[in-house]
DNA sequence: CCTCAGTGTTGACAGTGTCCACATCCAAAG
DNA sequence: CTTTGGATGTGGACACTGTCAACACTGAGG
């Protein structure tokens, strides 16, 4: 029973993160406005300040919960891959880059925020806290695949930063639409190519010169 | 002589643009501000609305700058590759790789704005054009080394957005300093690394599985 | 010399983030 | 059971923003 909204609304916070994830997916976090969020919220414009110290606050927590979603897609295999054979430290490799990119496709608001939006890492720990540990992540899948023998052995977070660089640029290329493919599933079909050629290489299969 | 600014500005327009390129590379473009530029430039709050239309379209003026600044950065070679043995395409369309992440730590102002900020592209037809063009630059590229051998015959615009997302997600890491680098050498340096990696593949060299 | 289009200015308005003082509520202390 | 204090929500205020309308200055062409 959460009653009806009788002075104290009892949840507000995450009722504000709703709201704000909400208007960020409608306008865009530049045209984001705290007084709005308050408007969708139904309650007053200063009520946000006893949850949030500031603006940005808000932006940093709807940031960090989206890292910490992110740091769930890439861990988490999609679907149980039933009894591989061959490599399965780099088959999850390669899945966690798609899983990025859906992320991204899911929750573009999300990524947007996340990296888009200038937030003061000293003033925000628990989002830099998250981010750590999303990028922590990764770099466990990369070391994964070392030890496999599927990825060359050496410095295991320059590896993970190529790969990381690779879909950062197809998800922001796509939310921003400027990638020329429309579907979103026709997006994925590209981003699994591109992680493809990162792993074999762009290169001719007969190389010209050698 | 340019006078000493009698009443008449004499080239406001292009006063604007300089202020407000200068302005974001302090502040960054969600802080940027019509009437700071205003001030900057020395005139009323009011006086930008003669040249531009509303606050976007000097964000637009930017961002078209920044395209064609980009273009030229792509399409040129930095210095002349003194007689190349093999594969000139191929070293050229890598070398704008590199230069894609050159322009982004050089003018981070731009890039930011370019991609990271909401203009309505029938809004602003000169932007849309401005970076059309750079784009075409890309593909010219990727198809030169087409038929030069170097790359693997296909969709040209494929591939162009497969190295395209790659370099850019570099730059934009870079500049919102999400990589482990310091110095613009030593971000350089793995932004020739990973191009190298999209090339050659960055699976060991003795595929495990095969 | 006049005029008038282009350029710059002043003043206004609604909307914003944030501060302050005040109102309301719930729970624990007495 | 009352009291009371901390947490939570409200209303008003302020400086600042983007934008509009009205006005002022200037120089080139009649």
């Amino acid at each position: 029973m959460v009653a009806k909204r009788p002075y104290h609304h009892g949840n507000l916070k995450a009722a504000l993160l709703r709201a704000a994830v909400e208007l960020i997916a409608e306008v865009g976090p530049a045209a984001f406005t705290l007084r709005e969020v308050a408007r969708r919220a139904g309650i007053s414009h200063n009520a946000p300040y006893r949850h949030f110290r500031e603006k940005d606050e808000l932006l940093a927590a709807v940031a960090t919960e989206g890292f910490e979603r992110l740091a769930d897609a890439l861990g988490k295999p999609r679907k149980a891959t039933r009894a591989r054979k061959a490599n399965p430290a780099l088959r999850r490799f390669q899945a966690s880059g798609l899983a990025y990119v859906r992320f991204a496709l899911r929750s573009p608001e999300h990524l947007l925020v996340m990296f888009d939006w200038p937030l003061a890492p000293d003033r925000y720990p628990e989002l830099s806290a998250a981010s750590k540990r999303a990028f922590s992540v990764l770099v466990e899948l990369v070391e994964a695949a070392q030890s496999e023998g599927s990825l060359p052995a050496g410095d295991a977070v320059a590896l993970a930063c190529v790969a990381w660089s690779l879909v950062h640029g197809v998800a922001k290329l796509a939310i921003a639409r400027r990638l020329p493919f429309q579907s979103q599933s026709r997006i994925l079909r590209f981003a699994a190519q591109a992680i493809q050629a990162l792993y074999e290489g762009m290169g001719p299969k007969q190389p010209v010169s050698r």
